[in-house]
Formats: C-alpha cells, sequence, structure tokens
DNA sequence: CGCAGCGTTGAACGCTTGTTCAACGCTGTG
DNA sequence: CACAGCGTTGAACAAGCGTTCAACGCTGCG
C-alpha cells in the first residue's frame, strides 16, 4: 500500500523547497520564475499554490529550512565537550557539508532582503542566533588563549563569508568533493594561514 | 564658462553605474528596476538608453569598472618588490578599502548569471585572472615557507568569501570603519587565528 | 455505486517592467 | 535670427510573470 501512495504533502513541500533554491541560487529571487521551479518537479505552476501561499513564502520556507538544519548544528557544536579550537573545526566541517549536500548549496546566500519586513525579521533574528553562537566558540578560544587576539565579530564574519562564498564556484562535476573543501577550509580557517615566525610563546599557554 | 556646463557625457554614465550598482546589491540584477536607477539620479528611465543600449549593458559595465579597478590593484601589488605575505596583506586592506568605499560594495557580488553568454565569458575571464593572481601570491608564500603549506585555490576562495561577504553586512553607519575593517580581515586571514603550537620551526626551505 | 475531498490542471487576468520613439528645449555657432 | 544636434521627456507597447479560480480525475470510504 504504501508505495501504491504518492508522495505524502510533506514531501512535496521539501521537494518544491529543493528546486526552489536551486532555482534561487542560480538566477537569484526574482530572476527565477515561478514556472521554471515547478517545470523542474514536472508540475504546473498554479499546483505550487497548493502548497505555499505564494512566491515570497517559498522563499521563506527556504530560509527557515536552512536555519533550522544549521541551528541544530550548531546546538549540537555547543554541546560537545571539546575546546574552542576543535568545536570551530567541527563545526566548519560540517556546515560545508550541509551547505553542499543538503542544501542545494544555497543556505543564506539567497536574497534575504527580497522579503517583507515581518517574516525578513523573523529570519534575521535567527540568523543573528548562529552568528552569536559562532562568535561566542571564537571568543572562548580567544579567552583560553588557542586564538590570537582579535574581533571576533570580525572574525565570524570572515568564516561564514568564506564558506557561504563556497557555493558561488561549487561546481559538483569538479575536482574538489565537498569533504575536501570542508577539510581545506578547517585547516585555513582555524589553523591560520601564516606560520608564526619562531614566536616566543607568551609564558604558559594554557593551549594544549 | 565652466560651471554652466552640464555634467560631461562619461561623468553621467560613471553616474549611472554607481546608481545601478547600488540597486543591484540592494535588490539583486532582476529585482532592481531601471526606473528606480534612473530615479534616484532624477532623470528618466527612457534617458537612460540614451547611454546604455540596454539593462544588461549597465550591469556589464558595472562589473567591468570593478574588474579595472581590481586588476589595476593586483599589478601593483605584485609590482612592489615585498614579501608574499606583505602583498596578500596590501591586497586585503587595498581590496576592502575600495569595495566599500569606491565600489559601492559591489564588486563581485552582483549577479553574474545575469549576463548572457558572449559578455559573461568575458567578465569570468577577467575575474579568473584576478584569481589566479591572488594563487600565485599565495603560493609563493608557501614555496617560501612564510604561510603553512595548503591548496592556495582554496585558501584563494576562501579570502575572496570572506571579503566580498562584507558587503553582506556592512554598514557605513555602523561601529566599524572600512579601514578597521581591513585591518581585522588582514589580521586574521593572513597572520592566521590559531597560534601555532609552539611549532618546531623547519630550518629548512620549502620542503614538507 | 455514489460521494467527498485531495491534488492537479490550464486558461485567464492584471500588473510590472524593459524597451522604443517621436517630439521638444536648450545651447552654442554661423 | 536660424539652425543643428545633444540630451531629455513621457507616453505607449509588448512580453513576462505572479496569482487566481473554476473545473476535473482519481482514490478510498460508506
Amino acid at each position: 500500500m504504501a508505495p501504491a501512495q504518492t508522495l505524502a504533502s510533506a514531501d512535496r513541500r521539501i521537494d518544491i523547497l529543493k528546486s526552489a533554491a536551486a532555482a534561487f541560487r542560480r538566477r537569484g529571487y526574482h530572476g527565477a520564475s515561478v514556472d521554471e521551479i515547478a517545470s523542474a518537479l514536472e508540475m504546473t505552476k498554479g499546483n505550487l499554490y497548493y502548497y505555499f501561499r505564494n512566491k515570497e513564502e517559498i522563499l521563506y520556507a527556504c530560509h527557515e529550512y536552512s536555519l533550522d538544519v544549521l541551528l541544530a548544528l550548531l546546538d549540537d557544536v555547543r554541546a560537545d565537550g571539546s575546546t574552542p579550537d576543535q568545536k570551530l573545526r567541527r563545526l566548519i566541517l560540517a556546515f560545508v557539508h550541509l551547505l553542499l549536500d543538503e542544501l542545494q548549496a544555497t543556505a543564506l546566500t539567497i536574497d534575504l532582503q527580497a522579503l517583507s519586513p515581518p517574516l525578513l525579521d523573523k529570519i534575521i533574528a535567527r540568523r543573528d542566533a548562529f552568528d552569536r553562537g559562532l562568535r561566542e566558540i571564537i571568543q572562548q578560544g580567544m579567552d583560553a588563549g588557542t586564538f590570537a587576539a582579535g574581533n571576533p565579530k570580525m572574525v565570524g564574519f570572515a568564516v561564514m563569508g568564506a564558506v557561504n562564498w563556497i557555493t558561488k564556484w561549487y561546481d559538483p562535476a569538479g575536482p574538489m568533493t565537498s569533504e575536501a573543501i570542508g577539510q581545506a577550509f578547517a585547516d585555513y580557517l582555524v589553523g591560520g594561514l601564516t606560520r608564526m615566525p619562531a614566536l616566543p610563546t607568551p609564558t604558559a599557554p594554557a593551549a594544549r
């Protein structure tokens, strides 16, 4: 009986979100047409309005879905008892993996500002929560001396930028797997690029 | 006599590009209307077509202009005789400055893919040239042992992502000046975040 | 079999937006 | 003063797109 059944309504909604996310990434919110989103699923555009009130709601649901996934990840990482650098590394690895393999390479990249204020505010609040969580980890690393001193807000923005930007150049058919990209980014963003020139270690390093 | 003269044609074109760049950044290429671009300059949209053949050409000119500026910067940095880490630092500082203070915070961020193939290819070729130049500097630093070994392509993408992403959160009225942002980014992206745990400096050159 | 309702269709509408174009004012020149 | 031409206007057009809606088929239930 189960196989005879067509896709359940909830699944269908997710299909639509995936198709929409891919279309929004390629063409932008305004550039992607409702018809384009529907055609990719071999349904008519009128049918989309059975599942969503309008195009804006689809965009909103895309962001909501991405944030569900990312905030769950953040909670996970926060809860594990490891050191800040391990947390940050794990966060970056998982973020890249989710972004490329689960979220159609479109998490926070698509035109937020296309949303009208009431919806926009809700998304921004959650995105800020993610940013704060990221900064907190960075701050802890700086406090512990594991990370070089600096402005955790700027570092957080830099990390988010580096990772989100992947969606602009990532090619699934390219030479780098999402796994390899994650490793390379974690190495650079956590481990640092410049080798400290025999830095006179500040007395008793808490690190290690 | 000179002041009586209205703006010369070439200046007017640049005004249009600035207005368009700002509009494209806020709403995206498809989201920004030609009328919106014109109104900001207190001209009618019909008038825009005296200066540009169509909307696409405006987008193209925006990218062309940004690339002119950035490639000139790259040449400059390449030519100075400093070490790779100094070059990278200078490149990031100047990039941030140009991006925020000169280019309406919209260099490579606006929908490239909205361009049709012939124009698109020309832009991509130049953008790739910039990427290659950046990677070359990074590679030199790795060869020299100044930078930790790694994949220069990935590091280059990470740097570009971090910097270009600034346009998504930058607020001219915010607490951080473009100068301060540049410094913070250069510190992190060049200097590295994690303190090397008393790494045994490999005495010898490139190796490893 | 008949009924109900979910999921779907496809045509139609109305609005927005990119683009065109004939006409106009202004300025400097002969 | 007449003329030429650059820069500008504003109305008009055509196409695309988001959205609506009445009608239809199918499936499972009574």
